[in-house]
RNA sequence: GCAGACGUGGCGAAAUCGGUAUACGCAAAGCACUUAAAAUGCUUCGAUCAUUGAUCAUGCGGGUUCAAGUCCCGCCGUCUGCACCA
């Protein structure tokens, strides 16, 4: 005991060393203990850990370090989100190729993670822009096509025409692209997609079985997902004036409102609009109109329904003398069911704005309840959705809305309209299939090429990898791969004509699809080595953000489906287990309009308010409200410098400690100290008794002072071990801080103490030190060397608890009177319900509350409460 | 608009199956140690009234129950996701 104080910093180092030098966390697939794999979702290199990298990861090592503890072989690697837009945008602004930028951040971000000191097995750390990865990628998309699970097909995109690329939704605010400021157009793009919405069912259905997933997400995906089921009904046309068609097909979820039809409306890039357009100039200037907004969400809410009248006019399926006139809308989207509707302004809100905006008639054929006046729709403009019956709908008239779904139903499938039924019974899906293709160079090349004689060839398996071409400058926007004449020069692996090479490289979303896989081996020559995948799959907990609650975690289900029917993988679900971590939040500052840095302010305390001023002028800041850590904002706090002035130990505990781990969590200065304290405190106590406690054996005691020590160890052991498993890390914390409250005074005066309690502290220390290790390691070690162990915590079994122990004979259960608590029973925990009525009538509170009264009824729950009714 | 979650002290929160509401931590106050401060240790800490003690408190209003933070019905508020999806 030279030193005062714990110096975190010289510790932590000397036990990363020791476990490297022991390669402790070095897993070998061939070990026949239980595996169990954690996994938390892996980083993009943006440069630096942030925070919530820190929560992420802390908690993942929580429990691969109380599993392996457990007994378990467990797997906990670590690898590199590493394509993606940023690297590009560095590229061009600092002058830097991406890989450089990219494999600089690794290697910084790497030594961030292990001073952390998390237990990885970095044998097995790979990026995903490593040519060997990219490689067994585009292996696996070669083995894809054959299967026919990837097609070409145009679609709709937001396209900015100064950066000359295609944009997310969420790339394009108010109209424009969020980094060029360009007017977004729609463009029709062909381009690679994988049959995600053929997998819509499937992926629905495996939802059920994902007990260990947050309901949220679950819920999230469900909707996502999106199934609807309708009928698809054919409207036949008036008048022959389509050459393609005779009839409009329409989905709809509503067929019982169809007596409330007042018009028919076609997507503005629907077939039919198009035919239509060649002979009228005046469509295709509306057309033109509708191209030119963008489909961000800001714009869509606010849009207004525009239509165009056309000529045509459909023929209602029951009543051949009613004729029903047909738009061209900008509502209604092509992707998503015919790219038709029919309009029945009563019950639709969306269609009742229409009717209003051109004047058409507004038929209500569900009964409101108690108010029969429809001139409403057109002064309230609010549609009627609710529930009802039917009314001014022929002989449909008195049924329920489900009734007169199967009553058309039925009518029309047996109606023959140019050889088919008039309905069908539809079941459509939101979920759409998935594009890959992003006009990029930082990203996993398409192994395809184009020969002008043999249309598109694949890359045969012999000649890939495709590499991505070292040699590319950023000085202009767009694809430098598209720009780059000799890459895309190459023979025709078929002809060995000229051909080029396909410039679109894959969504990150890919990359990140089965790397989770990957690590199982990867040092395999094919994308998986199907023993270990078969070994180490499903993955037992998977870690990470609730933003990837939809797509990163429905496209690797969908991924891990793919790659059971190209015999990959041998399951369909990835991640058996899912946890959902909060955000890291911070207080926001501000002076005027600029955002201060924590760092760069001090606040003051008084009279129970809360003021801010700046560090260097002592200038009044303002205090803002709490928002995720963010750059934009400056309310970030670097780790580096926390783990520099507190040490790993403390920023884990921290992070674990309060917060629930979904919910956010509020850094504060005073919080992170607070975790500090506990840090010394246990070092303090440990090594204050470490002198007297060296050489006595740890055993369990039965009496007195040692008795409550030992009991409260054993109790303590086992409930920390059961919020772990749950992962509640703030109630395993609780519990290990109301154990230190109790040992600690008996630790202090350790000297005065008779050898029985010695004992009993001396066991209650080394629990100490394994409830403490899987969230504070260092610390962890570092007590057990002062208490003479000479085996690593890192790698030693958790101790068992003595259920002798755990269960106790005397308990102490609450008594209530009417309901309200009025004193306690002490009592042997085997006495049955008559002892204790006869024990509980005879205390003295009870008595005199009852005053010689006879209780109407006594409940006696066995080892919970007692409650006399009077 | 649709879907989901949540609402407990000054603050973060706990309460397994309906069974002692506020564990544990932070902040605050007081005391001890100290020349002093820091650190550390001890004590107090939901509200109101009060002498022991009593009454009221888990967003609001009802209900079920011996017993409700927990279950049911109706409101209010906050957050999240989706959204011209027919």
């Amino acid at each position: 005991m030279t030193t005062k104080y714990y110096n975190p910093s010289i510790t932590e180092k000397k036990w990363q060393a020791i476990w490297e030098e022991n390669a402790i966390f070095k897993t070998n697939n061939n070990d026949p203990r239980k595996k169990y794999y954690v996994l938390e979702m892996f980083p993009y290199p943006s440069g630096r850990i942030h925070m919530g990298h820190v929560r992420n990861y802390a908690m993942g090592d929580v429990i691969a370090r109380f599993k392996r503890a457990k007994g378990y072989n467990v797997l906990h690697p670590m690898g590199w989100d590493a394509f993606g837009m940023p690297a590009e945008n560095a590229a061009m602004q600092n002058k830097v190729h991406p890989r450089e930028w990219t494999y600089r951040n690794i290697a910084i971000m790497r030594e961030q993670l292990k001073s952390i000191g998390l237990s990885i097995d970095w044998s097995r750390e790979f990026a995903t822009c490593d040519v060997d990865y990219y490689h067994r990628q585009q292996m696996l998309f070669l083995d894809m096509y054959e299967e026919g699970l990837i097609i070409r097909k145009t679609s709709k995109v937001n396209w900015d025409p100064i950066d000359h690329t295609v944009l997310a939704n969420e790339q394009v605010v108010d109209g424009r692209g969020w980094r060029s400021g360009a007017q977004v157009e729609q463009r029709e793009l062909t381009q690679w997609f994988l049959r995600i919405s053929d997998y819509s069912e499937e992926l629905l259905k495996g939802l059920n079985f994902l007990e260990k997933w947050p309901a949220k997400v679950r819920t999230m995906q469900h909707n996502w997902i999106g199934k609807s089921e309708g009928l698809i009904i054919r409207w036949q046309l008036a008048n022959k004036n389509s050459e393609s068609c005779a009839y409009i097909e329409v989905y709809t979820t509503r067929p019982d409102t169809i007596f409330g039809v007042s018009f028919i409306a076609l997507a503005v890039d629907h077939p039919l609009t198009k035919e239509l357009a060649r002979a009228d100039k005046d469509l295709q200037i509306f057309i033109k109109e509708c191209y030119q907004s963008d489909t961000s969400i800001a714009t869509l809410e606010t849009a207004e329904k525009k239509g165009f009248k056309t000529e045509l006019n459909v023929l209602h399926p029951f009543d051949s003398n009613w004729k029903v006139p047909v738009y061209v809308a900008n509502f209604v989207v092509m992707s998503y069911g015919t790219g038709a509707v029919f309009g029945c302004p009563a019950h639709d809100q969306r269609d009742l704005d229409f009717a209003n905006a051109y004047s058409l008639p507004i038929r209500p054929v569900i009964s409101l309840k108690n108010n029969e006046d429809y001139t409403i729709f057109s002064i309230t403009k609010v549609a009627h959705t609710k529930d009802g019956t039917l009314i001014h709908s022929r002989f449909l008239d008195g049924m329920t809305p489900q009734d007169a779904f199967k009553e058309v139903e039925n009518r029309l499938k047996k109606n023959m309209l140019d050889g088919r039924p008039q309905a069908e019974k539809h079941i459509q899906f939101r979920l759409r299939d998935w594009g890959i293709s992003r006009q990029r160079y930082w990203g996993c090349p398409i192994p395809v090429i184009y020969c002008d004689d043999c249309g598109i060839v694949l890359v045969p398996k012999i000649d890939l990898p495709v590499l991505l071409p070292e040699n590319v400058n950023f000085d202009q926007p767009g694809n430098p791969l598209e720009r780059h004449e000799k890459w895309k020069k190459v023979k025709c692996p078929k002809c060995s004509r000229f051909a080029r090479r396909e410039t679109d490289t894959m969504d990150t979303f890919v990359d990140s699809s089965w790397y989770y896989a990957r690590f199982t081996a990867p040092w395999a020559k094919e994308p998986t080595d199907i023993e270990a995948v078969s070994h180490w799959l499903p993955i037992d907990q998977y870690i990470g953000g609730i933003e990837h609650a939809i797509l990163h975690l429905l496209y690797s289900r969908f991924f891990t489906r793919v790659m059971k029917k190209i015999t990959h993988i041998h399951i369909e679900e990835p991640f058996k287990g899912l946890f959902t971590q909060g955000m890291v939040m911070h207080e926001t500052y501000r002076d005027g309009q600029n955002w201060v840095s924590p760092s760069k302010i001090r606040i003051v305390e008084k009279n129970g308010s809360r003021t801010a001023m700046l560090l260097s002028s002592g200038k009044p800041i303002t205090i803002g409200s709490i928002e995720k850590m963010s750059k934009s904002k400056k309310n970030v706090v670097d780790p580096d410098d926390i783990l520099a002035s507190y040490g790993a130990d403390t920023i884990r505990w921290f992070m674990l400690s309060d917060s629930p781990p979904e919910r956010d969590v509020i850094w504060s200065a005073v919080g992170i100290e607070g975790a500090y304290r506990f840090v010394q405190r246990i070092w303090r106590l440990v090594n204050v008794a470490a002198g007297e406690l060296r050489d006595i054996a740890p055993q369990a005691v039965y009496s007195n002072a040692a008795g409550e020590i030992s009991r409260a160890a054993h109790c303590t052991l086992k409930a920390v071990a059961d919020d772990i498993e749950k992962l509640a890390f703030n109630r395993a914390i609780a519990q290990i801080y109301e154990f230190v409250n109790i040992i600690s005074p008996s630790l202090q005066s350790i000297s005065q103490t008779d050898e029985g309690t010695k004992s009993a502290l001396r066991q209650a220390l080394e629990f100490l030190i394994f409830m403490i290790g899987p969230m504070m390691p260092h610390l962890a070690e570092e007590c057990h060397v002062i208490l003479g162990g000479k085996k690593l915590i890192a790698n030693s079994a958790w101790p068992a608890f003595d259920t002798a122990l755990t269960n106790r004979d005397g308990i102490t259960i609450p008594v209530q009177i009417n309901g309200k608590k009025r004193g306690e029973l002490i009592i042997t925990s085997s006495a049955n319900q008559a002892e204790i009525g006869k024990a509980v009538l005879s205390l003295d509170f009870v008595v005199t509350r009852l005053n010689g009264k006879k209780p109407k009824k006594i409940i006696i729950v066995p080892h919970r409460i007692v409650n006399i009714v009077t």
